[in-house]
DNA sequence: GGCAGGCGCGCC
DNA sequence: AAAGGGCGCGCCTGCC
């Protein structure tokens, strides 16, 4: 990879193949003869690219081609997106069959591109004019369409009228990627034969690699921000381990979360009551579980209507300003609504959200939990999951069972974020509580106060919260932990300087690295992924001093909930290249755990190689820090039983 | 009728 | 005086 990458990144796109090479290379691998295009490899430069019509003709898998293909031009697979629109079909196979220690050997444009500028945006023509650095395009507009989010409508606006001839041309007048060029290229939908289909294919890997080397470019300009840096610059690992997370994504889709359905069933019964028959079983199923609190509340009011609800509860002379579960916990025994109200959110939940209909439309014949996985959000940068993925109740984690003959292993990160702190802010003495299994020991020591005080202490530094028994131990934090707070105050005051439209500090973290033209404010995160800022609207400006808060709030909280998603999914990929010879999968990611299945006589392997794993990752990631990481790991057959 | 936004809550 | 970050999801209201 690393040879590969400097050919290109050095001489940039005159390096680059012509179609007539890709051509070649496609007909030497034994491909698109008489079929649409399956793969286009590109000897000497490493590039690998998979189409989405869905054309794996004869008898060749997609597996045994990319292999064929990767022993031809070396391990280096590079995709412009793996989620969304024509995402190549058997990606998944790239370092499979040959797996090897490390990160995943592969490149997502899109991904990366979204390292680098932050944000959700990652459309082909928004990576594109990044990488060349162009005014980045309008959006393309999202067309509606039965849930399916991953299909954009292009607008067919040619910039020069339609009269400039090759349709094929992906680039307009102007420099920018001409609307849907990629796309079609990658439904394989482009009109004609195999030949110009090939010929797409040739200017399309060109395409790719110029992006490619102008991200790696822009990654290696970026500031290491190591204690002591490697050979591989951080931000250029970060972009690998991003890549190979949206890798990691479509896998955790094909895999899907292991559910016992009998189990699930039982579970909701339980907690919500039989699975109703029909309509008016449903809404029989409602008043049954609105009459417990009803009796106290009277029949008008709406427990479905937080308005309705607070207005109930002030005419039994409960006056709130919200009726979120810690107002009324913190009320518990004073009147007796507030048990059953507890009761009734708890139930109403299950029903409504994690209900029978949730079993129906999420978990397959096959008994596996599906849902959308997302390699990074538009903040931070953590992973995103949907269908309950990221939120399943623990009352639930009981349904999540092995398969026979296989087990779980759940690893879970300890303390993850403040050990994150220690490294990205390099506070000598937050390093040194990293030693110790329960980081919070040593702190309370430092502190003087108990365990629990320690903790809240340090999340409330994190989170940017100042009040109660926090806000104290807060005061203390900064006297003992002063590097560390520093880190923290610079985020939250480039946040809040955004907000206002003032210029960030000098110490801030975004004043790493070079800036993005017309890009507006940001943070960068250690592992260097972009965190846009913002000024406040004008319809923010009444509260000033709040809405700006809030944004140093969100600052100071992304540059660790952001470095440790990055350090969180070097691991995971990690761990997945681990996995392969064990035939053990990952099949869910939760921020700081991971959950992997795994045939059981390799159960205690994988759990060995997860924890090395770890142990590598850290040395790269907070390569000359003396900080710490630990994980906790249990081998079980249910979810729940890992539960420490 | 569809959509956006607020609320509340699940998880981290 | 008060001031906790992120995500997805379902319910509601209000708006067009």
């Amino acid at each position: 990879m690393i040879s590969a990458s400097r050919r290109a990144g050095a001489t940039g796109a005159s390096d680059a193949t012509d179609a007539s090479e890709a051509v070649a290379a496609l007909r030497a691998a034994g491909v698109g003869r008489g079929s649409p295009v399956s793969v286009v490899a590109v000897p000497g430069v490493g590039v690998a690219l998979a189409f989405g019509d869905g054309g794996w003709s004869g008898a060749r898998e997609p597996a045994a081609v990319l292999a064929e293909a990767e022993a031809a031009v070396g391990p280096r697979w590079v995709w412009w997106s793996a989620h969304g629109f024509g995402a190549p079909p058997g990606i998944e196979a790239a370092g499979a069959g040959a797996p090897r220690p490390g990160l995943p050997l592969c490149w997502d444009l899109a991904a990366v591109h979204r390292v680098l500028w932050g944000g959700h945006r990652d459309d082909p023509a928004a990576v594109w004019a990044g990488a060349r650095g162009l005014p980045v395009p309008p959006p393309p507009r999202r067309r509606r369409t039965d849930g399916q989010l991953d299909l954009l409508a292009f607008v067919d606006e040619d910039p020069d009228g339609g009269r400039a001839g090759d349709a094929d041309e992906p680039l307009g007048p102007d420099g920018q990627l001409r609307p849907g060029w990629v796309e079609e290229t990658l439904r394989g939908a482009a009109a004609g034969g195999v030949e110009l289909r090939l010929a797409r294919a040739g200017r399309f890997a060109r395409l790719a690699l110029e992006v490619m080397a102008a991200q790696e470019r822009a990654l290696r300009a970026l500031p290491d921000p190591r204690a002591r840096p490697t050979r591989l610059p951080l931000a250029v690992l970060t972009a690998r381990a991003e890549s190979a997370a949206e890798l990691l994504a479509r896998e955790l889709w094909r895999d899907g979360l292991p559910v016992h359905r009998p189990t699930a069933e039982a579970t909701i019964a339980a907690l919500a009551g039989p699975r109703p028959r029909d309509g008016a079983g449903e809404a029989a199923a409602r008043r049954a579980r609105d009459a417990p609190v009803l009796r106290h509340l009277g029949e008008s009011v709406d427990l479905r209507n937080p308005a309705s609800v607070r207005a109930g509860l002030r005419a039994v002379g409960i006056d709130l300003p919200d009726t979120r579960q810690g107002r009324l916990t913190a009320l518990r025994g004073t009147h007796p609504v507030i048990e059953p109200l507890l009761a009734w959110r708890k139930a109403e939940r299950i029903a409504t959200t994690y209900g029978y209909r949730w079993l129906d439309s999420h978990v397959g014949a096959d008994g596996r939990l599906r849902g959308q996985w997302r390699g990074s959000d538009g903040a931070a940068g953590r992973m995103t999951a949907a269908a309950g993925l990221h939120n399943l109740p623990a009352d639930l984690r009981v349904a999540v069972a092995a398969e026979p003959g296989h087990r779980l292993v759940r690893a879970d990160l300890g303390q993850i974020e403040p050990r994150v702190l220690a490294v990205v802010s390099g506070d000598p003495e937050l390093v040194a509580a990293t030693r110790q299994d329960d980081l919070y020991a040593p702190v309370a020591a430092r502190l003087g106060v108990d365990r629990p005080t320690a903790k809240i202490a340090v999340l409330a530094a994190m989170y940017g919260q100042t009040t109660g028994a926090a806000g104290q131990a807060l005061r203390q934090m900064r006297a003992t932990y002063p590097v560390a707070l520093a880190y923290l105050d610079a985020a939250d005051a480039a946040g809040r300087a955004a907000a206002l439209g003032q210029a960030p500090g000098a110490a801030a973290p975004s004043e790493r690295g070079p800036g993005l033209p017309g890009a507006g404010p940001s943070l960068r995160t250690f592992g260097g992924r972009r965190v846009p800022l913002r000024a406040l609207a004008a319809d923010e400006e009444a509260d000033l001093g709040r809405a700006s808060a809030a944004w140093g709030r969100f600052a100071r909280n992304a540059v660790v909930q952001g470095a440790a998603a990055e350090l969180f999914k070097a691991w995971a990929v990690t761990v997945r290249q681990e996995l392969v010879p064990l035939g053990g999968v990952i099949v869910l990611c939760l921020h700081d755990e991971l959950l992997l299945h795994v045939p059981a006589e390799h159960a205690e392997q994988a759990a060995r190689a997860t924890r090395s794993a770890l142990a590598a990752t850290a040395r790269h990631w907070a390569a000359g820090s003396r900080a710490r990481f630990v994980v906790d790991i249990a081998i079980v057959r249910r979810w729940s039983d890992a539960k420490a």
